[in-house]
DNA sequence: TGTTTTTATTCCTAGTTAGTACTAAATTAG
DNA sequence: CTAATTTAGTACTAACTAGGAATAAAAACA
């Protein structure tokens, strides 16, 4: 296996393929970001509105493991949506350590509108794949997601 | 074509596709920084340096486009790095709107010992695909790109 | 030539991010 | 039962993020 040196660094053979999985992100991740502009939502935010939609209220912990957001962002996320009405801090009944997080009424309205109007935008592009390419793109990303776990 | 209902939102066949290019996309991205960390050099700013390495400098255009930073976060990514003595800003020669920014001589020795460096720490886990993998890979990305476009 | 528009960068604001230190509560161990 | 450890969330810092307003220079136009 040759060397890796300066001049040959930019010419490896797999960063083509690093370049595609970063810009196929990219386009996605601003064609979703792109839906929530108007609900005067940040994808974070919706994150944790559409994870608390359909439960009773979800903890710190479990709201963070379901959308990535680590526990010190969150924080933050769970204040700014406090303020706008669309949450609240409940406290546990048996771990007072715990804070459950539910929203309220304002909350399950967003939830109840918003969350199928994006995944209907969303529908529009990743129905243009047929069933048989949306299977080999999931395994393709496994084998990609494998690569660095 | 069946409704999107706040019932069935979350059983579309598409989600579990968007999950994983999420999920991909993540593994790949916490390897990566994690490449830099003891260099201290963050993402953005390793990103900014190997983009000028080999070049005489670039404007904050060019070098947006390249790194996908957009222009408002670029100007405090400089910063930074010229506080580090990495970068500085020259003036362009014939359009007095433009600032070249190139790298220090302490910026290219980062950049020479650096880049290839990181390229290796990236290749071991790339090079776990085969020559046709990576094709169908790219192949998918970019069909997943094309969507979003 | 003088005016308008476009382009390049900076400044500002609100928000997300990770990471570390801190407080309080629960669990475990001796 | 008390002490040590772990767990949950908050506070704080530094950095990145997008987007819009402001400024200055260049280009287009009339």
């Amino acid at each position: 296996m040759a060397e890796i040196t300066r001049d040959n660094a930019g010419k490896q053979a797999f960063l083509p393929l690093m370049r595609e999985l970063v810009r196929a992100y990219q386009a996605f991740s601003l064609y979703d970001a792109a839906g929530y502009q108007g609900i005067n939502l940040t994808p974070a935010q919706a994150d944790v509105i559409f994870t608390l939609g359909n439960t009773q209220g979800l903890s710190f912990k479990q709201i963070g493991e379901q959308t990535l957001i680590t526990k010190g962002t969150l924080t933050g996320v769970i204040d700014r949506l406090e303020a706008k009405y669309l949450v609240k801090r409940v406290s546990h009944d048996s771990d007072r350590r715990c804070t459950l997080v539910k929203l309220t009424p304002a909350g399950e309205a967003v939830f109840a509108t918003q969350f199928p109007r994006q995944v209907a935008y969303l529908k529009q592009r990743f129905d243009k794949l047929g069933k048989k390419e949306r299977k080999e793109a999931i395994a393709v990303l496994k084998k990609l997601r494998a690569l660095f776990e």
